[in-house]
DNA sequence: AGCACGCCGACT
DNA sequence: GTCGGCGTGCTC
């Protein structure tokens, strides 16, 4: 029997493929497992992925349909981004068509050929570069055009302008600019090579690695902030380049800045494959297209640029490897990193892991010596680690969040010239709105969360649904007017700055002061040149920026992490406090950071702050052992979403007395419970854990289990979803 | 997920 | 009389 059938995976939410007759007129043995193939699909016309092609199919014959057409001749992925891919379908229990679909480009989900393109441009006239932008301060959209493109003379694709068509029109019209077709692989090699000497430990990094090129290697690369992890990925990828091979760099969402690309873009003659979310879908399919032609030896982008193929891959480098937001956290739940590490090993390359503050899962891979470590103890240049402190604020009058020490202290910085970086994970004025006659605080309508007081718009704000309304005059419960802000967000600490230093300019970095497009890069370079002396921010301020200029950081508030429902939430923690850390005295001052906290004695804060972050980690790690937690065990949750509590959480009741019937061994279910926020968006959610030392059984259980699921009536009154490896519970 | 079929309530 | 509400079923 020939084989003639095409085995596809199509795109929609079904475990399984769909079999198809061999389109009229097509070679079976010319096809390869990869390419697209247009198929009719129920009532319409889809595009799927070939996965095999075969001689039997489980559906009768007459019954299948006859395929359209194929699309390419060479596949678009490639054997193993395809397997990776199916691999991870199986892994994650999330339907293959949907999985490959996340694995492609729009443009080609969509039937584009995999070719790249010119993209639409635009460009100064000559008359343009003669204008003075700052005679158009009355027409704010056209003058921040004006100066984007006079930085860029060589023009700036539609897509980074984010301008309206009309305003571009308008400048068209006067004559100043003119579009234009940016071609693909073009603005390389403006490279200064300069010389860069390794310290002693990056030197061994560096050797260790190398040594194991060409075959599957994983590392752990622990390096405190500043010790040079850039340069020990700069070097490799260098060593990469110079053996023909491709470099995949994976990056955090907020690690993925423009500093991080110029420095990499000045390091290497090469055209850079980067893929962020603010490509247009045209930008990423091209860049897609350089690094599958091997035409960009050094492909840097965020979790989901683990898919992209590569013609010579060399080596995978996955920085800030703890982050989460390598963990896609809807639909298609995978882990770029874990995907690396399985890419890795199937091209028998290496895979670099680097972090400050590893995860303990990848910190227990190294205790069994599964992957292998490398240190970079010490900070570059003459910079010191900073000394820590913890502030009792329990004993504290706080002003606006800041107690009196760190007000001391931050006089004391700012006297001696220094710079103070303040950070708070809360944006807004207040978190809560209360009146002080019956304790009533402003709440969602839809989800089960306090408004945040915002003082820019004058409006409660919920964080979590995006919904918004005025603030309240009266309160609603008992007519009374002392309704009054409680609690400190950054705008709230932001106007404490200006009374308490009011002859020192303040800087507030958060999501709110950012949204314009290009303001966190001009803020960031406020931040840097030293223009403001005082910053404050949340998250955004605390990852991968440098501040040579900081000696003293204040975490306003630690607590948060200290006694939570979720088991990670001490870790995440850790990792911020030592990444905020990591802002102060990284030249030739040494740092301070100062704490504030309720729990000065919490063992584990107490054990951070004297021993730092490793010590922390063997402490982490062995109560994880304790209580039979990842990554010492593995977890599995099913989550239900529905209209109804009742709905979602009877839904996982009955499927917890199936599995209980059952009776699997070695699998430990909790719950149901109700999410940590049951109700959001109107949504009311819960989750199931299934919980086992061995993952052989928890996959058995889930792959039963979707398979129930997925022709289950009950089911159907429900959104349920599997997260395999959840990165929060 | 789409998309169609199907069987009951208020409208031109 | 029909437009349309969303329950149910199917996709090689």
């Amino acid at each position: 029997m020939h084989k003639t059938l095409l085995r596809i995976a199509v795109p929609s939410p079904l475990y399984r493929s769909f079999d198809y007759l061999l389109p009229d007129g097509t070679d079976a043995s010319t096809l390869k497992n990869g390419v697209r193939v247009r198929v009719p699909f129920g009532r319409r016309t889809v595009i799927g992925v070939l996965l095999a092609v075969t001689s039997e199919s489980a559906v009768e014959t007459h019954k299948l349909k006859r395929a359209l057409a194929i699309l390419d001749r060479e596949p678009v992925l490639n054997a193993d981004v395809l397997a990776m891919v199916q691999w991870a379908s199986d892994y994650y229990h999330h339907p293959i068509g949907d999985a490959l679909t996340a694995a492609l480009p729009v443009l080609l989900r969509q039937g584009e050929a995999p070719e790249a393109s010119a993209i639409p441009a635009w460009r100064l006239t000559a008359a343009g570069s003669a204008v003075d932008s700052g005679t158009l301060a009355r027409a704010a959209r056209q003058q921040a055009i004006m100066t984007a493109l006079q930085q860029q003379p060589q023009g700036l694709a539609r897509s980074a302008l984010e301008a309206p068509a009309n305003v571009l029109h308008t400048l068209q019209d006067k004559g100043w600019i003119e579009p234009f077709n940016l071609e693909p692989a073009t603005g390389c090699c403006n490279t200064s090579a300069s010389p860069h000497t390794l310290n002693p430990a990056q030197q061994h990094a560096v050797d260790s690695i190398l040594a194991r090129f060409g075959e599957f290697a994983p590392f752990l690369l622990e390096g405190v902030t500043g010790s040079g992890k850039t340069e020990v990925y700069l070097t490799l990828v260098e060593q990469a380049l110079s053996q023909q091979q491709q470099a995949l760099v994976l990056v955090p969402e907020i690690g993925l800045t423009p500093q991080l690309v110029d420095r990499f873009q000045q390091r290497f003659p090469v055209p850079l494959a980067v893929l962020h979310s603010g490509l247009s879908d045209r930008e990423r399919l091209n860049a897609w297209q350089l690094a599958r032609k091997g035409t960009a030896p050094v492909i840097i982008g965020t979790r989901s640029a683990i898919f992209t193929p590569l013609l010579r891959p060399g080596l995978i480098i996955v920085d800030e490897e703890h982050d989460a937001s390598l963990k896609q956290q809807d639909g298609f739940r995978y882990s770029a990193r874990d995907l690396a590490i399985w890419r890795a090993r199937r091209l028998d390359i290496p895979v670099v892991l680097g972090s400050a503050t590893p995860s303990l899962e990848s910190l227990l891979n190294v205790e069994q010596e599964r992957y292998q470590r490398l240190d970079l103890p010490e900070r570059t240049g003459i910079a010191r680690p900073p000394t820590f402190r913890l502030i009792d604020v329990r004993e504290q009058r706080l002003e606006d969040g800041l107690s009196a020490p760190l007000l001391a202290h931050m006089h004391q910085h700012l006297d001696a010239g220094g710079q103070v970086l303040l950070f708070l994970n809360r944006r807004g004025f207040a978190p809560t709105l209360m009146c002080y006659g019956c304790d009533w605080v402003a709440e969602c309508r839809r989800c089960d969360a306090r408004l945040t007081w915002h003082r820019h718009d004058n409006r409660l704000h919920c964080h979590h649904c995006g919904s918004q309304r005025p603030v309240d005059t009266v309160c609603p419960s008992c007519k009374g007017t002392d309704l009054h802000p409680v609690g400190q967000g950054t705008e709230r600490v932001e106007q404490a700055l200006a009374e308490h230093f009011p002859a020192i300019e303040n800087i507030r970095i958060d999501r709110d002061t950012t949204r314009r497009k290009g303001e966190l890069d001009r803020l960031l370079e406020q931040a840097r040149s030293g223009a403001s002396r005082l910053l404050l921010g949340t998250q955004m301020l605390a990852k991968g920026h440098h501040f040579p200029n900081v000696t003293l950081v204040g975490i306003l508030d630690a607590d948060h992490g200290l006694f939570s429902t979720d088991f990670r939430a001490s870790e995440r923690m850790a990792q911020l406090i030592v990444q905020v850390a990591g802002r102060a005295g990284r030249h030739e001052r040494p740092g301070e950071v100062l704490i504030q906290t309720c729990h000065p004695e919490h063992p584990l804060l107490q054990l951070l702050i004297t021993e730092g972050y490793p010590a922390f980690a063997r402490a982490a790690l062995t109560e994880r052992r304790s209580a039979q937690m990842p990554p010492i065990t593995r977890l599995a949750l099913l989550r239900a979403e529905a209209a109804s509590a009742d709905t979602a959480m009877g839904f996982l009741a009955t499927v917890q007395q199936r599995i209980r019937a059952t009776g699997l061994p070695g699998v430990e279910v909790w719950g149901p419970v109700p999410a940590t926020m049951e109700r959001r968006a109107g949504r009311f959610r819960a989750q199931l854990l299934l919980q086992s030392a061995q993952l052989g059984a928890l996959q058995r259980l889930l792959s039963t289990l979707v398979r129930e699921l997925e022709v289950s009536r009950a089911a159907r009154q429900v959104r349920w979803s599997v997260d395999v490896d959840p990165v929060d519970t």
